[in-house]
DNA sequence: ATGGCCGGCGCAGCCGGA
């Protein structure tokens, strides 16, 4: 089965896009970031008319999170825990049957962290760590768990075309990438990286050229469970859609599972 | 030449993104 990550940026503005990328894939299971619109607002009956269950857990105007399922759920959990004051709609998680037993799906958009010194930046690593201790609960029941989404994280210097260029950035400070290490540390898999040395980018800011020119980062992972991790056949990026008319900043980078 | 965009909201121009 085939489970990807995508950051729309914006579903009404990326309606057309995201229903022609689903004709031409067919994913599984699809976690979608930036949706920018509130539940009622989400299009649900289009993605529908694919085949698809939508869950979403949405916001007004900004953030907002879904996943589509060609499965249908099992059970759906909304927000990420451990701090009942965020407001901000960044998480959700699902579980789908397969044939071998239950896949447990959580997407997420982690803050982006910018401008450095505001509150933005501690509230980012605030989240990372919640998302620590939910990822460590979550893999004491050793099943097939995946965690994709956009990380607002570059791991490290190959992935991004000109590091230096993001030094002063929340995505690349030592404090991201040690909080993105220490999760991977729990025993996740980064998917992408585990089965490529290759410089592959996932972003491509909409200024100055940046696509162009390939000016790219790679800040858009998927995190499997050791369950999980034994079972991928391939990994990949649909960096075509980049090119597309109005297309997101991000494209989607999907995994292969054996069900 | 070192800048160059986009979406949401809501109907001008600001906020947020990365």
């Amino acid at each position: 089965m085939k489970i990807v990550t995508w950051n729309i940026n914006g579903i009404k503005a990326r309606i057309e896009v995201l229903l022609q990328w689903l004709r031409e894939t067919s994913p599984d299971i699809v976690c979608l970031q930036e949706i920018k619109s509130v539940d009622e607002g989400f299009p649900r009956t289009e993605i529908e008319s694919l085949g698809y269950n939508v869950a979403t857990h949405g916001q007004k105007g900004f953030n907002g999170v879904a996943i589509l399922s060609k499965l249908p759920f099992e059970d759906i959990s909304r927000g990420l825990p451990g701090d009942p004051d965020d407001v901000q709609a960044r998480y959700i998680e699902a579980s789908v049957a397969i044939s071998s037993g239950v896949i447990r799906v959580g997407g997420l958009y982690l803050p982006n962290g910018n401008p450095l010194g505001t509150e933005k930046f501690p509230y980012k690593l605030r989240w990372m760590e919640r998302l620590i201790d939910h990822a460590r609960q979550q893999l004491a029941l050793e099943q097939p768990l995946l965690l994709l989404g956009d990380y607002n994280v570059i791991p490290d210097p190959i992935d991004a075309r000109t590091p230096a260029n993001w030094s002063g950035d929340a995505l690349f400070q030592p404090e991201s990438r040690q909080a993105f290490r220490r999760l991977l540390n729990l025993g996740f898999t980064d998917a992408l990286r585990s089965t490529t040395d290759e410089q592959i980018f996932t972003f491509w800011d909409y200024q100055a050229g940046c696509w162009q020119r390939n000016e790219g980062i790679r800040i858009d992972h998927i995190l499997t469970s050791p369950q999980a991790t034994d079972r991928i056949i391939e990994v990949g990026v649909d960096k075509y859609v980049r090119g597309w008319d109005k297309p997101s900043d991000h494209v989607p980078v999907w995994v292969k599972l054996r069900t």
